[in-house]
DNA sequence: TCCCAGGCTCTCT
DNA sequence: AGAGAGCATGGG
């Protein structure tokens, strides 16, 4: 996407494009990140990282270059062409009003167990809660690290009971955690095979754990598989379908439904659009 | 305070 | 198959 520097203490983006920190990373897709003094700081698969613009360039401090190229590529989804998914998309309106606002959006590629379990949290919640609830979570049965504690494995997670969620603080989601653990971690569900497989038949066999339904699977595919057809409908997009896109999603956007389902999503809560249902 | 939150399961028709 | 209640908890 853009030329990089490797510098001492990280990786430098030049004129990085299409990727405002803000709207990526406090979106609603992940939710260990937060905001201080301009800069944004998280841990993703292990490690943590501080993000900061510096003019147009942005510098991600903390990654070294092997890191960079195993990992932060992906994660930030650098390789794909985000200008021509918003230039194929505007060809409809209602969508180019939508990704004016929204097109500095980056769909985060994270760990799958660590978004299966994040968006088993997410539902029938609010986002600051589900935020709350996540780093509980990893500072109760994570690994310490410099800088916090990690996202703990599924193994960890399966050698614990719903009690032992007590601290969580999570309510009836304690019993779908432990479910999704001893799947993933006992192999019944293997999110290295389902990320392979297409994205139907893949949401079928996560939604053989208990709590994982349509919404919850779509979001697990979309930002823990880097699927970008999965299409994720909870109350927003259903809301801000049935208003802008009665017909359905315009056929430029179908092949990034995903995608373009953030973008939507982002700008649904942006705007705080009104709906008489 | 009281409504509702990036839904899903269970039950009843 | 489809509709509706209930769910734990706490943010706004």
């Amino acid at each position: 996407m853009t030329e990089v520097k490797i510098e001492t203490n990280g990786i430098r983006l030049k004129n990085a494009n299409r990727f405002s920190l803000a709207d990526t990373l406090d979106c609603g897709q992940a939710f260990r990140w937060r905001e201080e003094n301009g800069a944004w700081y998280g841990i993703a698969h292990g490690k943590s990282l501080k993000l900061y613009n510096d003019g147009s360039d942005i510098i991600i401090e903390g990654a070294c270059a092997k890191d960079y190229d195993d990992i932060w590529v992906r994660y930030f989804d650098l390789n794909r062409d985000y200008d021509a998914i918003v230039a194929a998309i505007s060809d409809n309106s209602k969508l180019k009003e939508i990704s004016d606002m929204t097109g500095n959006i980056r769909i985060l590629r994270q760990d799958t167990w660590e978004a299966l379990c994040s968006f088993i949290i997410s539902q029938n919640n609010n986002i600051p809660r589900i935020k709350g609830i996540i780093e509980r979570m990893c500072e109760n049965f994570g690994d310490k690290i410099d800088g916090g504690y990690s996202f703990p494995s599924a193994q960890r997670i399966a050698a614990l009971t719903v009690d032992d969620l007590a601290p969580l603080r999570c309510g009836f989601r304690a019993k779908y955690i432990i479910d999704a653990a001893k799947k993933v971690a006992g192999g019944e569900v293997d999110l290295g095979a389902i990320c392979d497989m297409d994205t139907a038949e893949a949401a079928e066999a996560l939604m053989k754990i208990k709590g994982v339904g349509p919404k919850v699977a779509a979001c697990t595919l979309l930002f823990g598989c880097g699927k970008i057809d999965s299409f994720p409908v909870d109350v927003w997009i259903r809301r801000a379908m049935q208003v802008l896109f009665s017909d359905g999603l315009p056929e430029s956007a179908v092949p990034y439904a995903g995608i373009v389902q953030q973008y939507i999503f982002h700008y649904a809560r942006l705007t705080k659009l009104e709906f008489d249902e």
